[in-house]
DNA sequence: TGTTGAAAAGGACATTTGTCCCAATTCATA
DNA sequence: TATGAATTGGGACAAATGTCCTTTTCAACA
């Protein structure tokens, strides 16, 4: 549910050590919008600590969220490939830091590093493979099914992340999942 | 609904004018399995000519279709990069022409063809983006709205994919997509 | 300490969607 | 042409989910 890409960001911080000043840092307090719909920018961002929710929201104000993102974890540069304004909201959850590095070196580093451009094909790759059985996962199984897995994977989920999250995440309405949760329980009194 | 990648599809065919011969011509009959889930390859397929669905399926048969894909659409290039097995299953709908080029070949291809490399970022990037609204619009929308635009959009769709994968694609039952489809009519002869 | 607002919980009812059927139609092919 | 399988369409009922509201909890803070 949270990814990361770890091997991506110490990869990253080892470019730093070596005194390659490509990424900047930058800190955002929980709930900054990172990334607005609809927008260009010039940056690609990698998270180095915190919790951020990648989301879409319709006009009736509902939102969708499409993943939890955490270390080691890139946004934005999608829309480098596909020359198209960002498509999703990017939101801190918690305090969030993260690197960030411009288009144009970022085109660089992809062209003259290819140990750095495994790791970014790697990272698209795991973005593309948890959205399939997730999606189909939800579709197939009572919300009871994702909710009791989510609580297996992640027993302290509601800790960080707002039920409100959590429903937008599963594509229900909080009722839903309020409702569920009690019959969850109940289940597990007897 | 139907994705495409010309771009990398022209760029194939021009690297095999060169006279390059790392891609192989293969072709399927409609319903045949061209990538089974939880296995392993060593081949990477794009495919030339005529469409087919990515689908998982559940211990119930019930199926979850991902994408339909088409002309210039890759697939099995995930597992290079993750180094697990396949997730998805991929099925011929059409006879189907395709193009396949070995984990060692497409591996040096990436590394020393920049503009391959890119057509490949592109194509998971387009991936990526084609499933964000699309979850999201299917979640937060009624049925009907998803069904209506998706014939606005590809009026001839039926002739193609049964009304049973039209379901599946849309994470729904064929009854619902009856249902709404006949709503759908009622309205429209008012 | 009391107030306020966000988050969480849940009642009551409406609506949507699924399940389980069966019938009609189409289509490949024996 | 006959046959059976796949596809399509839809009735009746059950179950899941959403909508609308009210209440409770809890933490932040004047």
């Amino acid at each position: 549910m949270i990814r990361t890409h770890i091997e991506l960001l110490e990869y990253i911080e080892a470019l730093n050590a070596k005194g390659l000043d490509y990424f900047k840092e930058e800190t955002f307090e929980p709930k900054q919008v990172i990334i607005e719909e609809n927008k260009r920018y010039s940056y690609v961002y990698i998270i180095k600590k915190g919790i951020t929710k990648v989301y879409l929201s319709d006009e009736n104000g509902k939102d969708f969220i499409q993943e939890f993102l955490s270390e080691g974890m890139e946004f934005g540069e999608l829309e480098v490939f596909s020359g198209k304004p960002s498509f999703c909201r990017i939101e801190s959850i918690t305090n969030v830091i993260i690197y960030k590095i411009s288009y144009t070196h970022f085109n660089r580093l992809l062209e003259t590093d290819k140990h750095f451009n495994r790791l970014v094909l790697k990272g698209m790759a795991k973005k593309i493979s948890y959205k399939a059985p997730r999606h189909s996962y939800q579709h197939s199984y009572p919300i009871e099914d994702n909710i009791v897995k989510l609580k297996e994977m992640y027993p302290e989920i509601e800790k960080v992340i707002t039920k409100k999250d959590i429903a937008s995440y599963l594509g229900i309405t909080l009722r839903s999942l309020n409702r569920t949760l009690s019959d969850i329980n109940h289940k597990d009194a007897k």
